[in-house]
DNA sequence: CCGCATGGGTGTACGGCGTACACCTCTGCC
DNA sequence: GGCAGAGGTGTACGCCGTACACCCATGCGG
């Protein structure tokens, strides 16, 4: 009989095929549940296999955060600095809704990675193509904060959905007597057209509330820059 | 002889004592170091025993941004909405300026505790007493986001103290070389008088990073305000 | 054609974690 | 005097990241 055919001997295992294995598991199954055991056996072998090509769990966190950055979308060429720099941070946005785990991992990161470095030497650029000084921008990146790359922490996070969903409209009648300017907003949000369940995570166009403080900022820096503004007062 | 006195018996635990101990434990050794076992071992006492007044760690995580929220300022009294509000966030930021751990549990927690939402139900107050419509209210809380409890996301996260000293300024020269913006910018922060160590993460003056955002905001919210601006447009 | 170095996958094991569960021992009250 | 319950204990389980020794297929120099 013929020389029997050894086993179809799965493609080897890379760096990158690890990575990306482990974006799709966290997206699947959130961050919290990304372990190496876990990773390993998505991929069909042992969890020590995985150390061949990533240092630790951190270096795989951060290759994670790379990947997500690689999905950024590059700047678009000859715009206004404003409208290039906004629609750098909205690319950015986009790739984080698309991965909600990554967020909380780009804050845990205790270090920039290269990608991320590249990232933000891009938008730092696309202010000063735009004629801004050097100083205003440094201010305007730290203003911006975790803005740049699309995300901000929620003051009420996104609660699950099984959100008792029995409340006439806005909070529920103890909350709103214990909290009453809490209570006063979330009528406002409550009474919007779209999705009127509790505003306590739900209920805000998100959407709309990113733009609004993203273009508060950038319309701040705007005024800063056309009336030569300094640090140094 | 006298009947032996019985060995000093400690006081008993209660779930102030045990959030303490975890607060002060987290200000020794950093918040990652925080275990139910070596919050125990503090106490003297062994690790279930901590169950007994609070349900899992988690509980004590909401328990413990409680104690920091709890250490945030009143508000002043009859100060202009702006300025009260600033006064508020001035002095959130203060609390947490004094446990470096605390923004990192904050973003952490799933749900807002009720320390938690006292407070921003207050900050809220301060901006309706100003007269600012619940509509704007809402979007600029949302547009202050984590810096409403004093914190941002760093970019550049603060890296340990070995930070290389043997470069003459700015970044080490490789790194300048491939992100020539980010050098652009480390070399303005880097060539002010104090700490004048590497910009990436050190060499910013924090705190006037965050007033310049803050004040960046409230302007921009002022001004909105002034004009009776509205979310329908 | 042999032998050996090397890169990639394996197996075992360790020390840490949170915490379930059964237990024991004081204390105060009827 | 006895009993209930609060508070502290001990043991054990199942996870985690990862150190370390191993093993085996490959390909290359002789």
């Amino acid at each position: 009989m013929a020389p029997q055919t050894p086993p179809p001997r799965r493609t080897p295992l890379n760096r990158d095929r690890v990575l990306h294995a482990a974006v799709a598991l966290a997206d699947r199954s959130g961050h919290e549940a990304l372990s190496m055991r876990g990773l390993a056996q998505d991929l069909g072998v042992v969890p020590m296999a995985l150390y061949k090509h990533v240092a630790n769990k951190e270096q795989l966190l951060d290759g994670m955060v790379d990947v997500i950055v690689g999905e950024i979308e590059p700047p678009a060429a000859g715009a206004h600095w404003k409208n290039a720099v906004r629609g750098r941070i909205l690319s950015a946005r986009r790739a984080l809704l698309r991965h909600p785990w990554a967020s909380r991992v780009m804050e845990s990161r205790p270090a920039p990675t290269p990608g991320v470095l590249g990232y933000l030497d891009s938008v730092i650029g696309a202010f000063r193509a735009g004629g801004l000084s050097a100083d205003l921008t440094h201010h305007a990146m730290h203003a911006l904060g975790s803005r740049v790359w699309g995300f901000t922490q929620d003051l009420f996070p996104a609660p699950p959905d099984d959100a008792d969903a029995g409340e006439p409209a806005g909070l529920p009648g103890e909350m709103a007597a214990r909290y009453p300017h809490i209570a006063s907003i979330a009528a406002i949000a409550a009474s919007r057209p779209h999705d009127g369940d509790s505003v306590v995570g739900g209920g805000c166009d998100d959407q709309f509330e990113f733009e609004f403080a993203l273009d508060l900022l950038l319309d701040g820096i705007e005024r800063l820059h056309r009336q030569g503004w300094t640090s140094a007062g």
